[in-house]
DNA sequence: GGTTATGGATTTTTT
DNA sequence: ATCCATAACC
């Protein structure tokens, strides 16, 4: 069976045990990717297992991405008739398919959470209930939790007692109507009707329980009810399900996942197997140690310890700053310094924060430190307002029942229907109980109202009716340039002298962009599938320089990534663990499990920064360390009250186990460089891919080589070379240029470089590590 | 119908 | 501090 010979014992276990109920416990860096993609492989090639009848379920369309693309490498494009997706896409698939069994229309649009917030402030007037008493974001996270725990309308009012429940119960009845009249799903509706449809209609079940003869679920530490039911009931027939989780990494509690899922997997399935894959292949010894007695706090988490061949490894700095523009400053000084002595690149480097909001200190920092950085993640593409605005168009135009859409739009950009005009529309729907679209006909004739008004309803009226014989004859992208056009969205931001509306209308092009992309790409190129594309993807790649760049992030949005160099920050009480969660031991277990998800994202080093005083909301606090430092073994922690940043054996661990990284202390011509770049962006790559236990043995020998080659640095550091005005130059990131203007001399020497493609820069001799260019 | 003032809240976000 | 939603304006 040589397919599993890259395997370590364990994985190869987790591999080759494919009948039966199976627990695997995959660790942080453990290779659990690489572990389920060999399984399925083996499964495909030696038990010679149809890849249709294998189910694989993740919670991110990426996940299940990258997931097809590995086995894809090992078994050619049979992978591709593999069931792999998200659990949302998933039911949607299947309730398209099958849920007019239980009256649901093929056809129905698939609501996002800003669209769920809209319909319940609609249900919230419509009872006549005070959206400041109760608030639309408290009501909606009551149904939300109701729908991930299966309970329906007539259930939660059994279940749930009290005033507010009372309150929630009325709205959430109006809500589900309203859905229905929109021929609409919420998100959580998608898990819980396909359940529904599963449990009432046993032939829908048996169908799909034959087709998937194996199951797998990635991270199902992170499931909710709705998803454990959905998954057992497919399963319960052949009793073949694999989940793979690590419940030290679940830190979506707060959204419905529940560890105790994967807790009490072997009682669900008596005669599990249970398999953990403790061998780390991310980290060095000192950083999984410290990540183990931060998590060992925790009761009731399944026992396990992550071990590691890898190098021991350098201590883990903790720096205690006086406030955050000095923490974000010292961390600043430490990511050029580790670059100038070319013991690392930018976009080794990530800095890992509890908040968005603590981003801006950071940022502010790097920028003026000329260093290039990229914040992931944020509000995302296709949330952006503009972006909703031609999505609601698309919407209305393909489903005219869909009244939030057709809200949102029917007066964007202004075209003369105020919130009189469009009341006289609803209350015709009202009425007449038909949708408020065909209303809007109706009022366009209707006496009561201004002239103005009713030319402006027809021409909207006309608008999408003409955009929809457009939608029907051609091809999607042409046709969404021409809703961008027509509706004139594009036009009111190009009109706008701001650079932000500027920004907008980029991004209404880039819309335009991938709806070509997914033309190409997709086999059913129509405007339906096109919107469920959109709803469940919710993001579009944007291609980041994250290469050369560090990475800024919040600590969840962390979780499954690596980084070479990772720097916590904000290391205080009532940020991490937050103020929010300090009152309940549940809730700080899992601010601790946040914790251990950011510690074991290091591959080298580690940094934990706080600061003494913070300003929260405008408000300077003081601020005392988080306990999660003082978790820490002593011996393994050098604290840093002042200046220097760099660790004392630097070099030794930045050239154990991971590979060569020094750039080097001589010239090198630019075809070198080139192919120096690109070699190690493949390296990187190999890296990502999945330590193998020969990967972590072989790395011991580059270990030695390091420590020769760091003096080298350090006197190219000192000694660097001189430009002069209109010489010729090459830069690391930004290639070839010309030095405009030079200011002050040595490492110290500001220099102004014209680059080629890069635009000018303003660049600090000891940073850029220029070379003259040869020839 | 669009623009500015005011009050209130402000963790994390795979779909 | 800053963003957001609603209310009171022009």
């Amino acid at each position: 069976m040589a397919l599993l010979d890259d395997l370590n014992p364990q994985q190869r276990i987790a591999a080759e045990t494919i009948d039966g109920p199976v627990l695997i416990f995959a660790g942080a860096g453990s290779g659990k990717t690489r572990t389920l993609t060999y399984r399925i492989a083996y499964m495909v090639q030696e038990h010679g297992i149809a890849p249709e009848n294998i189910l694989a379920v993740t919670f991110t369309n990426k996940a299940a991405g990258e997931l097809k693309e590995r086995i894809e490498a090992l078994i050619g494009e049979k992978a591709y008739r593999l069931w792999a997706g998200t659990f949302h896409s998933m039911c949607a698939r299947i309730l398209r398919t099958d849920g007019a069994a239980i009256g649901i229309e093929p056809n129905f649009v698939i609501y996002d959470e800003a669209d769920q917030r809209s319909l319940i402030k609609e249900a919230l007037s419509i009872n006549d209930i005070d959206s400041k008493q109760y608030s639309p974001v408290e009501i909606h996270y009551a149904i939300s939790n109701a729908k991930n725990e299966l309970v329906g309308v007539d259930q939660f009012r059994r279940t749930r007692k009290g005033p507010f429940d009372e309150i929630a119960h009325r709205v959430y009845r109006v809500y589900q109507q309203r859905l229905r009249d929109n021929n609409a799903l919420d998100f959580d509706d998608l898990l819980m009707r396909t359940v529904e449809l599963f449990e009432k209609r046993p032939e829908v079940l048996a169908k799909y329980q034959q087709r998937f003869l194996y199951v797998l679920v990635d991270e199902y530490q992170d499931i909710n009810h709705a998803q454990y039911r959905f998954v057992q009931l497919l399963a319960q027939k052949h009793r073949n399900i694999c989940v793979v989780g690590d419940d030290d990494q679940s830190i979506y509690g707060w959204r419905g996942a529940n560890v105790g899922i994967i807790l009490s997997f072997e009682q669900d399935w008596p005669g599990a197997k249970v398999i953990r894959l403790e061998q780390n292949y991310r980290s060095t010894q000192k950083i999984l140690e410290c990540a183990y007695e931060v998590i060992r706090h925790n009761k009731g988490r399944a026992d396990k310890k992550l071990w590691t061949q890898n190098h021991p490894g350098d201590n883990i700095i903790c720096y205690e700053a006086v406030n955050e523009e000095e923490e974000a400053e010292w961390v600043a000084r430490l990511i050029r310094e580790h670059v100038a002595a070319g013991a690392a690149r930018y976009g080794d480097f990530a800095i890992l924060y509890r908040t968005n909001a603590m981003s801006r200190a950071f940022e502010d920092a790097l920028m003026n430190a000329h260093i290039p950085y990229e914040v992931v993640g944020g509000v995302r593409f296709y949330e952006r307002s503009e972006i909703k605005d031609i999505i609601a168009y698309l919407r209305t135009i393909h489903n005219p029942g869909d009244s939030v859409s057709l809200r949102r739009i029917v007066n964007t950009p202004t075209r003369g229907i105020g919130e009189r005009t469009l009341a006289v529309a609803e209350r015709i729907a009202h009425r007449k109980s038909i949708p408020l679209y065909d209303a809007i006909a109706l009022a366009a004739d209707d006496e009561s109202l201004r002239r103005a008004s009713r030319q402006a309803l027809a021409a909207f009226h006309d608008l999408i009716e003409a955009l929809r014989r457009e939608s029907e004859h051609r091809p999607l992208m042409e046709f969404v340039r021409s809703v961008v056009e027509r509706s004139g969205l594009l036009e009111k931001l190009r009109q706008s002298a701001s650079a932000e509306d500027a920004g907008r209308a980029e991004n209404l092009e880039e819309f335009v962009t991938s709806a070509r992309r997914f033309q190409e790409q997709s086999d059913d190129p129509s405007l339906g599938a096109f919107l469920e594309h959109i709803a469940l993807i919710s993001d579009i790649d944007e291609a980041q320089d994250l290469e050369n760049s560090v990475s800024l992030m919040t600590l969840h949005s962390a979780k499954g990534l690596e980084f070479p160099i990772v720097i916590m920050v904000g290391l205080e009480e009532g940020i991490f663990p937050h103020e929010r969660s300090m009152g309940d031991e549940f809730e700080l277990e899992e601010e601790r499990r946040l914790c251990y998800v950011g510690i074991t994202r290091a591959q080298r080093l580690l940094y934990l920064t706080y600061a003494h005083r913070r300003t929260i909301y405008g408000e300077t606090r003081r601020m005392q360390p988080s306990r999660f430092l003082s978790d820490l073994p002593a011996e393994l922690v050098d604290w840093r009250t002042e200046l220097s940043t760099m660790p004392q054996r630097l070099l030794a661990v930045t050239e154990d186990s991971f590979g060569q990284r020094v750039i080097g202390g001589r010239r090198i011509d630019l075809t070198e460089l080139l192919s120096r770049v690109k070699s190690r962006k493949r390296a990187g790559k190999a890296e990502a891919e999945n330590a193998t236990p020969q990967v972590a043995a072989s790395g011991r020998r580059a270990d030695r080589r390091a420590s020769g080659r760091r003096t080298e640095d350090l006197e190219q550091a000192a000694s660097l070379p001189r430009f002069a005005v209109g010489e010729r130059v090459v830069h690391d990131k930004f290639g070839e240029g010309v030095v405009v203007t030079t200011q002050g001399e040595g490492p110290d020497a500001e220099l102004t470089v014209a680059f080629r493609g890069a635009g000018v820069k303003r660049l600090l001799a000891r940073y850029a590590k220029l070379e003259k260019a040869s020839g």
